[in-house]
Parts: C-alpha cells; structure tokens; sequence
DNA sequence: ACTATATTTGACCAGTTTTGTCAAAACACA
DNA sequence: TGTGTTTTGACAAAACTGGTCAAATATAGT
C-alpha cells in the first residue's frame, strides 16, 4: 500500500537528488521533507503540489494519496469505517445534485 | 440527506425543550450548540456522546455522522472525492491486516 | 408597536495543534 | 577518522479550535 511519503522518496531517489537539493528548489527546510518521506508530517496542499511539479509526477495521484492519508486519520476508530466512508460517499453524490 | 446538526435539532424539537435547557443539562453553552445546529461548528467526539446519551439516540448513528461530515469537509476538491474515498477503504483494509 | 422569550451572530480569549527553523545527533561509507 | 547526508528534537511563530459573552435578531403573544 502506498502512501504519500513513499511516492516522494522514491521520485527523489531516482533523480539521484539528495535533500539538501531539493529542499533548495521547493524552499522547503529539508528536515520537513525527511518528515514528508517518512509520514512523519503532513505536508499543505500547496507543497504537495509543489511536490507534484518538481518531480512530475501526476498532480492527482499526489493529493489523492494525500487527502486519502488525511481521510484515514480521521477515522482512528477504525470498527466504524466502513460506514464511515459510506455515509461520505452519499452526502457527496447528494451535494453534486 | 441527514447530518449532525439536523439529527440533534429534531431530537430536541421532539422533546420540546429550549437550547438553554440543552445547554445547562450538558453543560455547553446554548450558542454553541446552535452552531452545532446549524453546523456551524464540529462537536468533540465527547459531545456527540453527551447528545446521544442525553437524547437518548444511537450512538453510532450519531458518530457516523459526524465522522462522515468531517470527512466530506477534508474532500473540498469534489472532483477527488471518488478516488479519494476508494483510496481509503483500501489503505483501511490493509491496515486491519 | 411593545414585551418577553428564544435563537443567532460576532467579537474576543485561551489553549491546542500545526508549521517552520535550526543545530546537534546519528548514520553511511570511503 | 573525516566528509557528507539524513534524522531528531527543542523551540518559536502562526494557524486553528473551542469556549464565553453580550448584542442583534427573530418569534409569538397582547
């Protein structure tokens, strides 16, 4: 299972960039995006976009890996999920009307 | 479509009673819950569970939708919420393993 | 319109959480 | 050991939450 922390090591490593690098570009403090890589923090919208464009990677992949780890913490309680996710699954249908 | 704060306000229509008596019984001011009425404003999980016991109402019910209002409101790019909500069930079921 | 009661609104505060900065510690490896 | 990279943790700043209160607004009866 993936998650946002992975997609971004990954696409760093295989640039062969180090930290230090790509901190420099996206002006993010490196010890956040070591964070970032270890889902130790959640990164903004903003930065998970910033992420999206300095390694192309596809912009939605990105937020839906992210909104979707968001999602998960909401639902520490793990036993209501399933209806959980339902119940958001209709009021979202509901408000596209 | 339900929601927190309609499921609440109907329990207290049908008992007749004035926010200020809810407020004093459970110790939170009226203002606040005519927020939470009008879903204005989250309750803590805490308070979900004071109104389910004090309305005497399920209190899954009441949690599921509360969560489920929570989660729509992480998911402000409508256009995601699709992919998003299928993103977590996945990354939920992985978890229970 | 006036009164009385109920609800809503908005300004403000305090406490918590989140985000960012930095330097030291830990790690990897020649 | 020496050099460069990553991780950790302490700290401060900023943003967000939750609560309090009183004034404004709405509602109903006279």
């Amino acid at each position: 299972m993936s998650n946002f922390g992975d997609l971004i090591r990954i696409a760093r490593e295989e640039k062969g960039l180090f930290l230090r690098q790509v901190a420099a570009e996206l002006e993010i403090d490196q010890a956040i995006i070591s964070k970032f890589e270890r889902n130790e923090r959640k990164p903004t919208k903003e930065q998970v976009l910033k992420f999206a464009k300095f390694y192309k990677l596809d912009k939605e992949v990105l937020l839906v890996e992210w909104l979707s780890d968001k999602v998960v913490n909401d639902l520490q309680d793990e036993s209501l999920a399933d209806k959980v996710l339902k119940a958001a699954e209709q009021k979202i249908k509901f408000k596209r009307k």
